[in-house]
DNA sequence: GTTACAAGCAAGCGATCGCTTGCTTGTAAA
DNA sequence: TTTACAAGCAAGCGATCGCTTGCTTGTAAC
């Protein structure tokens, strides 16, 4: 990342608040205050609120791209790469949840312009997912349940997570990854 | 419902608003705007904007409740009652998406007091989760998965319906339920 | 025919919104 | 010592926010 520190953290400021209060629900004057500065002096770093938005935004949908493509390029065996890939998505809602949320609730106040280019990254990223999946039945490591329904499912269960996990006294990502996977690829049904 | 027929519409219509563009997103004069009449003749139906907002928030956990609650209460067996407890919950959020949304996105806009109501009922919600699946492992129809990240589960991909379903051509509510519930039953594994 | 009232209009209130402008200041290179 | 510039302040712009007020109108009961 090419992003100086100062604009980093100008990006954690507002993406702490747009997390708590949504984006529209968030005023300039916060953003600036959290800062200690005034208003108008956030114009020296930004050139609109929007801006703000969108840089958090892109910047959690590179954080998912990068984390998951790895995975899905590499050589493990389908079920390694699906525990991988749940626990590389857990990894990034946990450790940046204020993004990740930001990311997952607020994207879509970005205007059309900027909005098409998050949802072509979304787009990819779903795709990588069913690649991965499809990788999964093709070699026969998988049985059973419609693929669709099942990237939904993990994709469901992945982006929950901000919705309910607490920073202390909570599983490691690899650990809730390791609770949700044994539900997937085993069931609970009794025979 | 005692609410009148012109009431529910107008709820109707600030809940659609609220589902596209969030609370904080829409202003007092669309939703007047979409009701045909001027933004200061609002306030001969309602008292504040959050009023709007508390009635479909309030009636959206009132649906989710109804629905779950006599299944829990029922005499099924648990397997039964976990697959009609999933597809009551998709129903819920598929023919009443905008509500719905509202509902899990935008309640805590609320102010304090309201939100704690709310808070409460969601909590009795989720309690009545944790009863139906506990009631499973304890009669032997469910093994494995521990029970609280199975209760997270069911909910993230019930919840998350409102993010990708389409009302034309999807499967119907018991159709989506059937294809989670035969990963979560059987899971995905070949031995 | 009168009365009563729900429903809406026209106008605009004070507050706050995102953002701009003109100016000052601290700092570091030349 | 001078120069240059990034960073921030002070003030306030026009627009829009949620909401209020005083008044009109359609309708239905008596």
């Amino acid at each position: 990342m090419t992003t100086s520190k100062s604009k980093q953290e100008l990006y954690d400021i507002a993406g702490k608040l747009f997390s708590k209060k949504g984006y529209h629900g968030t005023t300039i004057r916060e953003i600036a205050e959290a800062r200690g500065i005034l208003s108008g002096s956030l114009y020296t770093h930004i050139s609109s609120k929007e801006d703000l938005l969108f840089h958090i935004v892109d910047d959690g949908a590179a954080a998912f791209l990068s984390a998951l493509e790895p995975i899905v390029r590499g050589q493990d065996d389908p079920k390694t790469k699906l525990k991988s890939g749940l626990a590389a998505h857990i990894r990034v809602v946990t450790t940046q949840m204020d993004a990740a949320k930001v990311f997952l609730h607020d994207w879509t106040a970005l205007g059309d312009v900027r909005r098409a280019q998050i949802q072509e990254k979304r787009d990819k990223y779903e795709a990588l997912w069913s690649d991965l999946l499809a990788e999964g039945y093709a070699k026969g490591v998988f049985r059973g349940g419609d693929p669709k329904y099942l990237r939904i499912l993990i994709l469901s269960v992945g982006n929950w997570v901000y919705e309910w996990y607490k920073t202390s006294g909570e599983l490691t990502p690899e650990g809730l990854a390791d609770e949700f996977m044994a539900i997937i690829l085993n069931g609970i049904a009794t025979f």
